[in-house]
RNA sequence: GGGUCGGUGCCCGAGUGGUUAAAGGGGGCGGACUGUAAAUCCGCUGGCUCUGCCUACGUUGGUUCAAAUCCAACCCGGCCCA
């Protein structure tokens, strides 16, 4: 049997793949059409783990997905995984996932949801906070907290070792002799698990995702529910055009940061992935990009997605302060970027005075920073790390320039 | 539980008594070039208000003028056996 209903673009746009391509009776695009005819409302879920404070745009992809199911009139049933978030994810590379107290779970939930949008008109936010009937925010604790060892039990019994290894990061830590835990078992049975309690429609995620979407599947199947559709999203590579955007990497850009850095950072995004930020962050069509100036698509992209978090006039004021800055009509420029002088003594050496302004992480590397020319004061290379500035005078209303990222204008 | 191998800097990985803050590579950062991209080339890549001082090779103790390197115990991991 063929699918031969298509996906409305609005769902269609972006998505890496979803499964099954049919359900117990229909296709996935039956029951998206038959939804709509009838007036029947998805439960769509999407699960994150409060386990950081900053999203990002590669998370970004998965709420505006969300919410064009929100808009499509379904229900986004935002799973916060405070619980799953303690015992983390194995993603191999969080060896040394610190144990995140309940409390810090918590807030971190807090300014997720309000970099999410929460407490703003749907037309500003990012997920739609505001129709009641489309959006249901759970917590995991609060079933997965009270889990019996009959029910762990039950639901162990449900997968197998194979299945688990089947699974390609734990496969390849098995062959490569890396340990896996036991208790990393469970995290995909815990988030299948969500899937029955929410009885979900629908479950977005990452093409990571796949394997615990499955589960979720299989759960369901177990608890007697219709096992929901998976929709895989692409990961979003990050900055350096190479690995996936994340925190631990420092190439993402996030949600909440300002204009100017958010414009700066992605107007120098390597080429070869601009048409995918283009396809997975904006709703442009994308015919364009055949005979476009790649130097031009950069600037339009990074306009684009700006644009889109901070709107149109504060996209394009960073824009033409970004290029004023590189042309060197500093004085033009208007936004930059304060920080503050108030916290220093005078007298006090260059490289002391970036360490302190926390703009490195060390003194050690500040200095060397400064050594190596990555430095500038008004456009001039400061290349002496003892360099004494003996009062604020010397530098206020100065710009500073470290490296090509960061600019800032000294105020007291 | 027994046997065996192993635990080195952000990661991988060399080093098996003496300028060792620790080869080499990757990654990252900075510079030149360029389109603020890529490629290439060059430099940097433990901390400290720093011409010096302090921490570092799983942990703790020991041997020695001197240890990442030798010894002991412990902790952690892989594999084989049970």
């Amino acid at each position: 049997m063929t699918d031969n209903l298509k996906l409305p673009s609005w769902l269609s746009r972006g998505i890496e793949e979803y499964f099954p391509i049919k359900g117990t009776d229909q296709t996935f695009s039956e029951i998206i059409d038959h939804a709509k005819k009838n007036n029947k409302k998805l439960r769509v879920k999407l699960g994150i783990d409060p386990t950081g404070t900053d999203i990002h745009l590669g998370h970004s992809i998965l709420f505006k997905k969300l919410r064009a199911f929100q808009d499509n009139g379904h229900i986004a049933v935002l799973i916060i995984g405070d619980f799953t978030a303690q015992i983390g994810d194995p993603t191999g590379k969080n060896k040394t996932r610190v144990q995140l107290s309940e409390k810090q779970v918590k807030e971190n939930a807090k300014t997720y949801l309000t970099q999410l949008g929460m407490g703003k008109p749907a037309n500003e936010s990012i997920l739609d906070f505001d129709s009641k009937d489309r959006i249901e925010i759970r917590y995991n604790s609060e079933w997965l907290k009270g889990l019996n060892l009959n029910s762990i039990i039950e639901l162990m019994g449900s997968a197998t070792v194979s299945q688990m290894l089947a699974k390609e990061e734990f496969n390849k830590r098995y062959t490569s002799q890396v340990p896996i835990a036991l208790h990393e078992f469970l995290y995909p049975l815990l988030q299948g698990y969500d899937s029955v309690v929410v009885q979900s429609d629908i479950e977005l995620g990452g093409t990571d995702q796949k394997f615990n979407i499955a589960i979720g599947r299989d759960l369901q199947r177990h608890f007697k529910q219709d096992p929901q559709f998976g929709v895989l999203l692409p990961i979003l590579t990050g900055l350096d055009g190479i690995k996936k955007m994340s925190k631990s990497e420092f190439n993402t850009v996030g949600l909440t940061e300002d204009p100017l850095s958010m414009y700066s950072k992605l107007e120098k995004v390597p080429d070869n992935i601009i048409p995918n930020y283009f396809e997975l962050l904006t709703e442009l069509d994308l015919s364009f990009l055949e005979n476009s100036n790649p130097r031009e698509l950069q600037r339009r992209m990074a306009l684009e997605v700006t644009t889109l978090f901070h709107g149109a006039e504060e996209a394009l004021k960073a824009q033409s302060n970004c290029e004023k800055l590189f042309l060197g009509h500093k004085e033009k420029v208007g936004e930059i970027p304060e920080i503050s002088l108030k916290e220093i003594v005078f007298p006090v050496k260059f490289f002391y005075l970036l360490s302190a302004l926390k703009l490195f992480k060390s003194s050690s590397e500040s200095k060397r920073s400064i050594k190596g020319g990555g430095v500038k004061i008004d456009s001039q290379k400061v290349i002496n790390p003892d360099l004494v500035f003996n009062s604020k005078n010397d530098l206020e209303g100065k710009i500073l320039q470290i490296g090509k990222k960061i600019i800032k204008r000294f105020e007291n």
